[in-house]
RNA sequence: GGGCGAGUACUCAAGUGGUCAACGAGGACAGACUGUAAAUCUGUUGGCUUCGCCUUCGAAGGUUCGAAUCCUUCCUCGCCCA
């Protein structure tokens, strides 16, 4: 997919707004630099995360070399773009922690070697050691608070009566700007990329590099995207969903994109995915024919997690989900019934703990995480929506020895489609 | 610094001395129907040793037989004045 960015976002439906007429005449030459922040204000990024994270991706196979800004100095501030609260600020140690944890996906997505190789860079190296005096001489005479004070970001803060803005997210929008004039100056960056709510914060570092550098940059803007109910992808369930293994594990990770619904499984096709258009045209049409087969689901749940976790982790999640959905669970051999146990969530038992009459499924279930207390699974099950081994349980059902599959293993499901397994330690047993 | 107002469960939002574990809405979860979809209908939504008990209404004290509701101090936030 060389060349065409711009058109590759747009008909993706990605596309929000770009800053210039001459851009694209800008991106005619290959290996421009374009930046994108991200801001450590979490430990782990999660799949809301992805999206500019792919936009990376899409400008680097665009034949154009990708720079990550991870925002050590800016974490410490908080943007206030598209957030209603002023927000609790977060200790530097804390920030420094979430870089360190956020990195690794990077290396994972983007190519950091050859021609165009991606690179990392952290804000913290040039904001931090700027002087205030110094800031405001020489950077805040270019800023108009009658303009700052237009701004979107912090325009709906100033009316809305809830919450105000303190001076300190106030500033925010000029140390973005200062990082796109530093990254102009020092590796020729020309381009920032971002969602429609970093418009404001791209366009003051247009600005600013046009005041004090005289040069000319450009800013693309992504759409941010919903779910067809208008609700944010990747929350609710069971929590967020998160790109690092331990905290999202790779087969809940594939059962996220698995359970998309039929509107949004296309959509998330071409947000999400290099598929280009005629595959993804293709899945559709199947999808139209065959919507019990619910191809673009599957394609899109392989697609994204080879893509976060690599293929070894995507096939593993498909074969566990096959057998727990497909098959039957009692029929497993026991190395499979190995693997799977080991992808899902789950309690640790010692033999000893089965003795007799076993324990209650209600404790299991609370033990497993998959009810969240006794009280919540006691109306689990007498709703019937428990399952030990395949089977339905009752209020009164036990695990006991006898229920285990292959000496160390008890399934357990929650409803349709939340799975936990209870597993003997034989180190324990015994 | 001064004046006024607000802080209730995941969110919004009732409740202004006992009948309040706290109305209602949304969300979430579960059941039925399906395709691990959507829509729809039904149920649940503080915890437990569940005909009862325990812990919650910004925090800590106090008044009272009894407080989410009254008083005091503190914290956070908004508006207005300086």
């Amino acid at each position: 997919m060389d060349g065409d960015f711009i058109g590759d976002l747009s008909w993706r439906g990605l596309l929000h707004q770009t800053t210039s007429a001459t851009l694209a005449a800008h991106l005619v030459e290959g290996g421009r630099l374009a930046y994108c922040g991200f801001d450590p204000t979490s430990d782990s990024l999660t799949v809301g995360n992805l999206l500019p994270i792919l936009v990376l991706a899409r400008w680097q196979q665009a034949g154009h070399r990708p720079l990550v800004v991870m925002g050590g100095a800016t974490g410490l501030i908080g943007d206030p773009s598209g957030k209603s609260d002023e927000r609790q600020l977060i200790s530097a140690e804390k920030v420094r922690d979430n870089i360190a944890r956020q990195q690794p996906i990077f290396g994972r997505i983007l190519d950091f070697e050859g021609k165009n190789c991606a690179r990392i860079v952290d804000n913290a190296n040039w904001l931090l050691p700027l002087g205030f005096i110094d800031v405001l001489r020489d950077v805040g005479k270019h800023f108009s608070v009658n303009q700052m004070v237009a701004r979107d970001s912090v325009a709906s803060r100033l009316t809305a009566r809830e919450q105000g803005i303190s001076y300190t997210e106030f500033s925010y929008m000029i140390l973005q700007a200062y990082d796109f004039l530093h990254l102009h100056r020092s590796l020729g960056c020309t381009v920032q990329l971002g969602g429609a709510d970093q418009w404001g914060n791209i366009c003051s570092g247009i600005d600013l590099i046009r005041r004090i550098a005289g040069g000319e940059a450009f800013g693309i803007t992504n759409q941010l995207v919903t779910k067809s109910d208008g609700t944010k992808i990747g929350k609710s369930e069971s929590g967020a969903i998160y790109l690092n293994a331990d905290r999202t594990s790779a087969y809940r990770f594939h059962q996220f994109w698995l359970n998309a619904s039929d509107e949004d499984a296309i959509k998330f096709l071409r947000w999400y995915t290099f598929l280009p258009k005629d595959a993804i045209d293709d899945l559709a049409q199947m999808h139209g024919r065959d919507p019990s087969a619910r191809a673009p689901q599957k394609a899109l749940a392989d697609a994204v997690t080879a893509l976060v976790h690599g293929d070894a982790e995507r096939l593993r999640a498909h074969v566990c989900a096959a057998a727990l959905f497909g098959g039957d669970i009692r029929g497993l051999d026991e190395q499979s019934a190995r693997d799977i146990a080991a992808d899902l969530p789950g309690a640790m038992l010692n033999g000893g703990d089965l003795a007799g009459d076993g324990r209650l499924v209600l404790d299991l279930l609370v033990d497993a995480g998959l009810a969240a207390s006794k009280r919540e699974a006691r109306g689990f099950l007498e709703s019937g929506a428990v399952q030990l081994n395949g089977e339905r349980a009752s209020v009164e059902s036990r695990v006991t020895v006898a229920s285990l599959l292959h000496g160390s293993f008890a399934f357990l499901r929650r409803g349709k489609r939340q799975w936990a397994v209870v597993r003997i330690d034989s180190t324990l047993s015994r």
